[in-house]
DNA sequence: ATAGTGCTACTATATCATTAGTATATGCCG
DNA sequence: CGGCATATACTAATGATATAGTAGCACTAT
């Protein structure tokens, strides 16, 4: 299982979003502002859990994730199900459509989402 | 924000389920084997936060949850569209519904919840 | 009544998370 | 070349999390 605590959280974010990104580049993307150092020793945290790697760049490291999107989501989504759903898919996208802020074509597009992927299932 | 730890979300996850319960109650429920005390002290750490409530019920304790299912997952679900999944709802739904083990059944189901908000939204 | 059982209240502790300081290396600029 | 700027490496302090022990109270069955 992959579990990213809060902060690690926000520095895979910029690294997705970047692609990849030195120290300083995560620095300057986060939210909150960090000493310089407790940036780097995140991603060298996250670097000795095997989620991001880094290759020199000059005098400097750029790092890239290695744990992808997908998967961090995966994780957070399974636990969120089983413990807040009790297991119910469609508990939590109720839930997540219940929001006032989707406009109807954000509605549509993911009710095209949910056809395409019934096609899927009816084509074995 | 409404942040659970780990084992507050385990907690709170029996809570929501029973209605109510017993430290005991909740003990039996957990997945790990915790002593009697720790789970006390987590239900104690609930109270503190203001999300759980207790009344009396013989020489126990009966607790209860005051945060909802919904507010709990409503948390979790921004914090990981946002940072997960660039603020994409689109996104965070179709890594959901790539799941294969989401049944043709479910998917309909799923479509007929859009469906519903889609006619909300247009009745406006 | 008294010993046992089951419960809460309080306290303790190890580990992890978060943040950042200091030391040291490296390259660049005048 | 010599020092300024920018990096990393290493170390550390503080706080949160997770787990559980001990003390003491109250009901229950002998």
């Amino acid at each position: 299982m992959t579990t990213l605590t809060a902060r690690e959280m926000d520095v895979m974010s910029v690294l997705w979003d970047l692609g990849s990104a030195t120290v300083a580049e995560v620095s300057d993307r986060l939210d909150d502002d960090l000493a310089y150092t407790t940036v780097l020793t995140v991603l060298r945290i996250l670097e000795s859990k095997g989620l991001v790697g880094h290759e020199r760049e000059g005098r400097a490291h750029r790092y890239h994730p290695l744990l992808e999107r997908r998967e961090a989501g995966r994780s957070v989504l399974d636990r969120l199900r089983e413990k807040v759903y009790s297991g119910s898919t469609e508990m939590l996208v109720a839930n997540l459509v219940s929001d006032e802020r989707l406009s109807a074509q954000t509605i549509r597009r993911l009710r095209k989402l949910l056809d395409e992927r019934l096609e899927k299932e009816e084509r074995r």
